[in-house]
RNA sequence: GCGCCAGUAGCUCAGUCGGAUAGAGCACCGGAUUUCUAAUCCGGUGGUCGGGGGUUCAAGUCCUCCCUGGCGCGCCA
């Protein structure tokens, strides 16, 4: 797109005299594409000119017309003007692009030699991976993606939370109520877990054995690590299974323990740039003249660290190892309190990279409790996706071709049907967890773009011609076809934004647009059985859209199916 | 109580740096398949953009007050 709203703004520009640069911030796409390409609203000219702002377009519309060559028309449209590009021409250089048809399509360079250090996932260790944790684990992966395509270089951490008081409460329960084997059994560990917290309701002392516990492990006693542990490599096999199975990986696996023995430097460093004080027996730093009230802890009052201690650490080691141009903390938004202290302790401890800190926060999932008033697990999830997946494939057998592997395409439906209904809408939005929404197949979901993905294949393999790379796409010329060229030119675009804004949605819905524009357009653009070099054109066309597609979609964790 | 966030169609959500008649999906109604995947398409019903006030040529969007909901507010993470 870039020569011929290059050509706007300088037509433009000569015409108004108004800045180039002036003209891009204004410069928009009108409201539906049949109205054209560009859109340049002529409000601000009226006040300086004293004239109606339809007078003023009317008048540019036609001063421009003989100046116009990669555009074609001009068009006064109340007080817009609206500049239609030259179709033959952007088809070209669109579809005839280098690269449209390879599989980085939508890449660029701008990311070179620039770090995005993303933490994410961060399950705690000793629970089971229920789906709240899924959240965090979805749109931090697509965060590494999207980065990835822009050139970012990329550091995916998983922050396990395998340090902490509730390691004091594991042990004390596996004491009590446990045994030996438990150990190795997730579901075990997770029961004594639960039956801890039933039992510190009736006797509070408990806790302090669990403090106590914690505070041992912290000092490096024996049995407390020897435990701690084998609970941790118990919870990491199980998670790896679960990566596994949504095709996510880490760069590193750097849990809070990682940071054990990092943690007294921070304190001491804070103490000697007289930060803190002690109250209530806890090393505290007050916030509340940088305007936030609740003071940060450091140490509790029995000596042990805390959350924020860690993430200190955590944050110094990672600027220095990874030399990051932006830092991501992909946590829910309940913990915004803790990351405004954490940045502003950075900052007062002369951190001058505080500020490339984010905390990408994402709204509350509720009510994922199934009726037993148990949590949902994500197993548990995916397995009922699946399933549904395949009885959809089931009652539809006739309308799909034969497929090599009926059990992975279910599995892959169903998991784009999840990961959509998380990235659909933006992030900061709190939902109410429910199966029908979070497994759905029609409409605004994942498999809604895999369909379109596999019809696409679908006419590659069966409409009888070779995929033509130099097709004369000038041939192309219904609005269904231009929709769609204009959609691939804006992909680049989808991915930046939604980096800029850590947002995954905007992509996701970038794709719903492509997605919906190749089926609308789906009966005119009919490749099987036309005139050859009409079909060669549309067969290209297609071609680059699932490319699009295809790209897109392996950046939100879906799979592009060849047949579904 | 204080702080942060959210409120758009019956439901779930879009809505670009303030700009054209506020758009999708689900649900509901009516259509479309001798022809490349009907997990699709086309049409219809459905809106005081939570409420009041303000700024502006122009407000769903910015400011302000209020209402409702969610989350958070020292030794959990």
């Amino acid at each position: 797109m870039n020569v011929f709203r290059q050509e706007a703004l300088d037509v433009l520009s000569r015409h108004t005299g108004m800045e180039p640069s002036e003209i891009d911030t204004v410069l928009s796409r009108p409201p539906k594409p049949e109205l054209g390409d560009f859109a340049f609203p002529c409000f601000q000219l009226a006040k300086d000119l004293k004239k109606a702002p339809p007078q003023i377009a009317e008048e540019l519309a036609e001063k421009i017309a003989g100046e116009l060559e990669l555009l074609t028309e001009a068009r006064a449209l109340g007080p817009y003007l609206n500049l239609f590009v030259n179709r033959q021409e952007f088809s070209r250089s669109v579809l005839h692009a280098p690269g449209a048809l390879a599989e980085d399509i939508g890449k660029s360079s701008e990311g070179e030699g620039r770090v995005i250090a993303i933490d994410f996932s961060s399950p705690n260790i000793a629970k089971p991976f229920h789906v709240g944790h899924l959240r965090s684990t979805i749109i931090g992966s697509t965060l590494y993606r999207i980065f990835a395509s822009l050139g970012y270089e990329c550091v995916g951490i998983n922050h396990l939370g395998d340090w902490g008081t509730q390691f004091g409460k594991q042990i004390v329960a596996l004491k009590h109520w446990g045994e030996e084997k438990d150990l190795e059994d997730l579901d075990a560990l997770n029961d004594l877990y639960v039956r801890y917290h039933e039992e510190e309701r009736k006797d509070p002392g408990l806790a302090d054995e669990a403090r106590d516990w914690f505070r041992r492990q912290e000092q490096g006693d024996a049995e407390a690590i020897a435990l701690w542990e084998k609970i941790r490599e118990t919870s990491l096999d199980y998670f790896k299974v679960i990566y596994e199975r949504l095709s996510i990986r880490f760069d590193h696996y750097t849990g809070e323990s990682f940071f054990n023995d990092k943690m007294d430097a921070i304190v001491d460093r804070a103490d000697e740039l007289g930060l803190t004080s002690v109250s209530e027996g806890a090393l505290v730093i007050d916030l509340e003249e940088h305007g936030i009230d609740t003071p940060a802890l450091l140490r509790k009052a029995d000596g042990a660290t805390l959350y924020m201690t860690r993430d200190l650490a955590a944050a110094c080691h990672r600027h220095e190892s990874y030399k990051f141009e932006k830092l991501l903390y992909v946590v829910g938004t309940a913990q915004s309190l803790h990351f405004r202290q954490l940045f502003k302790v950075l900052e007062l401890m002369g951190e001058a990279w505080a500020g490339d800190c984010m905390h990408v926060n994402f709204g509350l999932v509720q009510g994922m409790s199934s009726r037993k008033g148990n949590v949902i697990y994500l197993e548990e999830l995916l397995d009922e996706a699946k399933r549904r997946a395949q009885e959809y494939m089931n009652a539809n057998v006739d309308k799909r071709p034969e497929l090599e592997d009926e059990e992975a395409v279910a599995e892959a439906v169903g998991i784009a049907a999840i990961f959509f209904s998380d990235l659909g809408k933006q992030r900061i939005k709190d939902y109410n967890f429910s199966w029908e929404r979070a497994i759905s197949f029609e409409g605004d979901t994942g498999p809604y773009l895999m369909n379109a993905h596999a019809r696409i294949a679908g006419i590659i393999r069966k409409c009888g011609i070779e995929l033509d790379p130099d097709a004369d796409v000038t041939l192309l010329q219904e609005q269904s076809a231009h929709d769609l060229v204009s959609l691939i030119s804006r992909y680049t675009d989808a991915l930046r934004e939604a980096a800029r804004t850590c947002e995954p949605s905007i992509l996701a819905a970038y794709l719903l647009d492509l997605a919906r524009a190749l089926h609308s357009g789906y009966k005119e653009l009919r490749v099987k059985g036309e005139e050859k070099k009409i079909a060669a054109a549309r067969l290209l066309l297609l071609a680059v859209v699932k490319n699009v597609l295809a790209s897109g979609m392996k950046i939100l964790g879906i799979k592009p199916l060849e047949k579904m």
